[in-house]
DNA sequence: ACATTTCTTGAACAAGTGTTCAATGTGAAG
DNA sequence: CTTCACATTGAACACTTGTTCAAGAAATGT
């Protein structure tokens, strides 16, 4: 058979591991921990590859605060092959899943906001994410009431997301499932409230 | 009158101007931002004396998440010269005041969380002062409830902190006012509620 | 006046940082 | 095989980092 491209399926691409590297380190002790050579260790490759694939330091971190982002948007995505209000309330049960509620993901979020939050450059791209974010929600709460105004919708969405974001970054400090499972009640009261007279 | 030992009031004890310079780069840059250099030049200090006042960096940020914390924990401090009800409205609207809805204080709180993520020694600490937080919280509650049973207090004030801490994460994103105010008004309902049966 | 403790300074050190680059390896096309 | 573009390596560079420390200034006590 010869050398394979392939050695027994570990060796896929390596710009992905070093990605994938780089949002372990970030994720386990911070943007402190991200230095250029701890990526190369942790993915297992040499320093001069992670300038390889990423001009810069910055150019990394931006990919890994991509990359984050567009998970986050699959959240709110359409799911033509439900009703509009299973999909609303699948969307608002996700952000407690097991595989969101985790100290990786979770932790990996809350440095990226502070890395946005100290870089106008990252600012930039998290602003913009946040608002497709918002946009995704608001669609999902048109779509289960189509009678609402799209005002009314957006501001729900907001209200949501304000609990969504209490929700997880109180996660982070270990606050019990009750908790948890309360506040995503409040996030569908607010999505299937009646339409409110003003 | 002599050398006054406060020449023009300016020149209080160098060890606060220390501690409130790595408060400002912190929450200006995040913790790349604060080297012991960038906090003396900041201070107006020479480099040695940070390191005299406080040992190491990590006593450094340490006194910093402290002096949060403490302040934090202000918010919620029993205020005799009130009826309950309204010392518990009170500190459900303090969350978004003029002086706490500042970049600067959000932006120091997310960093310091961010810090606590990364190291076990921060994250301690800043999990005993969330503790304390909630049990002030509790406590405001339960004066307003008296009737209601203690779980059930310690159960709001769970529901309401997820709430406020998704108000001033969101609120660095720059979410609009509005929602920053329905937010208010979804802690005093929380706060505020029949007690439930069950 | 002196002695002593407390501040304050900036140079020095070792260790770590991001980035560059010549050298080498690898696999496919001619 | 040769060629050639691509992938990969680690040494080398200039620079920043936290910490230490001998030296001196300032305040305080005697």
């Amino acid at each position: 058979m010869g050398i394979n491209t392939v050695n027994s399926g570990e060796q896929v691409d390596r710009q992905s591991r070093i990605l994938e590297a780089a949002l372990d380190l970030l994720s386990r002790h911070g943007i402190s921990g991200v230095s250029m050579r701890a990526v190369a260790r942790e993915a297992g490759v040499a320093l001069g590859l992670v300038n390889y694939y990423f001009d810069d330091k910055m150019s990394l971190i931006r990919a890994a605060l991509h990359s984050v982002d567009e998970h986050d948007l699959g959240l709110v995505a359409p799911d033509p092959s439900l009703t509009p209000e299973e999909q609303l309330r699948k969307a608002l049960h996700r952000v407690a899943g097991a595989d969101l509620l985790t100290t990786r993901y979770l932790s990996l979020r809350l440095h990226l906001w502070a890395l946005a939050q100290a870089h106008e450059d990252f600012a930039r791209i998290n602003a913009a994410a946040f608002d497709r974010y918002l946009d995704g929600l608001a669609a999902l709460v048109s779509t289960a009431h189509p009678a609402l105004p799209l005002k009314e919708c957006r501001d729900r969405a907001a209200d949501i997301v304000v609990v969504q974001n209490g929700m997880w970054l109180t996660a982070l400090l270990g606050i019990d499932k009750a908790a948890i499972q309360r506040s995503i009640a409040r996030t569908e009261q607010i999505a299937f409230a009646p339409p409110r007279d003003n």
